[in-house]
DNA sequence: TATCAGTGCTTAGGGAGCTAACTATTGGGT
DNA sequence: ACCCAATAGTTAGCTCCCTAAGCACTGATA
């Protein structure tokens, strides 16, 4: 359960990105490449320390944003439109919810209505665990960004929503 | 090869923060639990677009990381160092160099002054694919983070590194 | 009405990362 | 000089997520 402990890992300098860019004799901006080199380790720190955190309550990133999103929807849903909702593939869906059923927080029901479908179901040993790490989870939450004012948290949102629209240029094409 | 598309998954509104925190009665307040929700949201996401990046050269995020870091020392170093400077485990490292070797691109010599040792040098296969890649990926990088003006990139380094540093409140005790 | 493309879900297989446990070697304390 | 804890690396086994391929069912079209 205690994950690797990371001293301060990749967190790039703006000299290593300005070296790296002379030794191809590019001509990119070194501070943009920083900050995306910064941004895309900060990504994968905040990835573990989120599996950390919902592992303490037995859960992963993938199954509390499951479990949460169903509850948003009136505690039923189907696997596809959870696939959606959650920015996964069916595939995981499948896997996301055979761990969760293994552990009794939702069930399967066949779909009414689609002879093909499935119905997941938030059980109400599922609903508990929500209600149970509910305070500890907010209030991690909170404090990880306590570090800012709310003019400043105010500006992050704004300029992360710009980043984040721009990362299509890393997948993209 | 070509990865989940998602329209605009993980998106978390400051509504859905709001009713989450009425309905357990508690009393964080909705806009800093959305930063935290988006930031981490982003984060996966910024994880898979790196995927998708460096898969296009046959590489992985982590491949990638291990071959750059081996450059910026000359082209050899221990595992052990490797799983320091890049922030894993040692077993991780393990699997990446697995991985590189069979492509060539690294190669795995005895220490020469520690019996127990290896060093991963960086063979010229290697740097090739690094120069190869260099143009693209370097642009890619830039053009993440081009709808921000420099004064914004600036502050959203500031910004940034001070939630990095509040990622522990997630992780730690 | 018979067919067939599309949709819903699962299975199979792969890569990344982790922890825990094991082997081999080193090096400091007695 | 010897022993034993610490260190280097690997292996085994886990989770997450992915793609690709398969099966079951639906529904529009000819």
């Amino acid at each position: 359960m205690t994950p690797h402990r990371q001293t301060d890992p990749a967190a790039p300098s703006l000299e290593q990105a300005r070296r790296q860019i002379a030794r191809y004799g590019l001509t990119a901006d070194p501070q943009a490449v920083l900050v995306a080199a910064r941004l895309m380790a900060a990504g994968a720190r905040i990835g573990q320390a989120g599996e950390v955190h919902f592992g303490r309550f037995g859960l992963s990133t993938g199954r509390y944003r499951l479990l949460a999103d169903l509850e948003d929807h009136g505690g039923e849903k189907s696997p596809s439109q959870l696939a959606t909702s959650l920015g996964v593939s069916r595939a995981t869906v499948t896997g996301l919810v055979d761990g969760l059923e293994r552990e009794g927080l939702v069930a399967r029901r066949p779909s009414t209505d689609d002879g093909r479908g499935n119905v997941v179901i938030l059980t109400a040993r599922g609903a508990d665990r929500l209600r149970e790490l509910a305070p500890e989870h907010f209030a991690r939450m909170q404090s990880m960004v306590a570090g800012l004012s709310v003019e400043e948290r105010t500006v992050f949102l704004d300029l992360l929503a710009r980043i984040v629209a721009g990362i299509e240029a890393l997948a993209e094409d």
